[in-house]
DNA sequence: TCTGGGGTCCTAGGACCC
DNA sequence: TCTGGGGTCCTAGGACCC
């Protein structure tokens, strides 16, 4: 048996833990640049803020209804995270961390699963703060159906058979975990409606329609396992690091310092991981929203000759590839910076007539990049990344990093 | 004025090879 | 009028997820 635990609303509870008033009250918490609503609590889904909104077309519709929003706070979301994942992982001896507010629990030892499914729910938020719901059955996506039906219910916990009849034909086609906006527009045309209905269909027809992929939801309705418990993590194949700007980047120079932070970003994220690169991509683009301005956007891709983690090198590179790719006269709304092709490096190969990496070069990246890690990236940064950052982005209704923080810890009682 | 970011997997089609 | 067949590798794009 299968659990999924899933987060209510998670960066809305991770706000209410540390603000208690905004119980029961709507709340809503914005993407990066404060641009859309990416999670809602059900008093601001019952106002009808849709998931994805852009906030300065919903603006005024908080305001008349008193919807709480707020910036942001990953810190203090993958904290919250982490504890969590901390609790379950006392429950089931198998946990697969599948993303920031949910994870799979193996529960085949447990011969009641249910029961044992409430208690965790009630532990996690007792230690925790945070409402979960769990939703139980053979296979994972049938566990991602049940968890659906938990929360649409209020019951919290549900367990689903692969013969249950009513749940399934409960749940639309398009909140089938697999199935989206695209391929249930076309499970519609031949007459499919709801889970229970794709369950019957022939698998030729959804192989036509979805390929192996879609059949493979198919066979795991019917309580067919095919997608395995993942316990290890998978290293990373790429790593992308890419940001819409505050406001419109006209000037090449502007573009090249984004370019340059994003790579450095992106750089600090593999060593952590104690890997490298083989391949760099850059891409930079306007605003497709804006059906009033001219339209421009590009990438471009290069191999390195060996796979490298030195952020000098890279971001030369990335400057290099930018240039190319520069078109003046465009109002550049977003750029990005892609890792590819990761490896480990432990598996580094030198270059057969190349002097392999010059030893003080190594050390003196290694130590401006150890200083970045302990004491974060203000403190150490390369030149090319600029001091202003007119481009950076907007977060104006940022709560405290409450949990990871000295200085937004709590204060009780309000002196020091 | 303002519309997120970071991933994975699969497939079709082109280039190239013998 | 006739213009091979079968394979691999790579890439771009489409679909999905949270």
């Amino acid at each position: 048996m299968i659990a999924l635990a899933d987060c209510n609303n998670f960066y809305v509870s991770c706000e209410r833990v540390f603000r208690p008033s905004l119980e029961k009250k709507p709340v809503i918490v914005l993407s990066n640049n404060d641009g859309c609503a990416v999670a809602r609590s059900n008093e601001a889904k019952a106002i009808g803020i849709r998931m994805g909104a852009p906030y300065h077309q919903i603006k005024k519709t908080c305001e008349w209804n008193g919807v709480r929003v707020f910036s942001s706070n990953y810190e203090l979301y993958g904290d919250m995270s982490r504890r969590v994942v901390s609790v379950l992982s006392r429950f089931a001896p198998e946990i697969e961390v599948y993303s920031i507010d949910e994870s799979f629990l193996d529960l085949s030892g447990s011969d009641q699963p249910l029961n044992l499914s409430k208690r965790m729910r009630a532990t996690v938020l007792r230690w925790t703060g945070i409402p979960i719901s769990v939703g139980l059955a053979p296979t994972k996506t049938l566990a991602k159906l049940a968890n659906r039906l938990a929360k649409k219910t209020g019951s919290g916990c549900m367990q689903v058979d692969p013969d249950d009849q009513t749940a399934l034909k409960s749940v639309a086609i398009d909140e089938v975990w697999g199935v989206g906006r695209r391929l249930s527009a076309r499970l519609h045309r031949v007459g499919v409606r709801n889970a229970f209905e794709f369950a019957r269909a022939p698998s030729s027809l959804v192989r036509t329609i979805g390929g192996v992929t879609l059949e493979r939801t198919q066979r795991e309705l019917a309580g067919i396992p095919c997608l395995e418990m993942e316990e290890i993590p998978q290293p990373r194949k790429n790593t992308c690091s890419s940001r819409s700007f505050g406001k419109p980047v006209m000037e090449l120079e502007e573009l090249e310092e984004a370019v340059a932070n994003y790579t450095v970003k992106a750089i600090r994220k593999v060593r952590s991981e104690h890997s490298l690169a083989s391949g760099l991509q850059v891409f930079i683009m306007t605003n497709r929203f804006r059906e009033d301005q001219a339209q421009y956007s590009n990438s471009r891709t290069l191999v390195f000759d060996e796979p490298t983690d030195d952020p000098i090198r890279v971001v030369k590179n990335a400057k290099r590839l930018l240039r190319s790719i520069f078109r003046s006269g465009y109002a550049y709304k977003k750029a990005g910076v892609l890792l590819l092709d990761l490896v480990s490096s432990s598996s580094r190969q030198g270059l057969l007539f190349e002097e392999h990496g010059d030893t003080r070069r190594v050390e003196f990246v290694d130590a401006v990049e150890e200083v970045a890690a302990r004491y974060g990236g203000n403190h150490a940064f390369w030149g090319g990344q600029g001091i202003n950052k007119n481009w950076s982005m907007r977060r104006e209704m940022r709560t405290p990093r409450y949990t990871t923080s000295w200085e937004d810890l709590v204060s009780v009682g309000g002196k020091t």
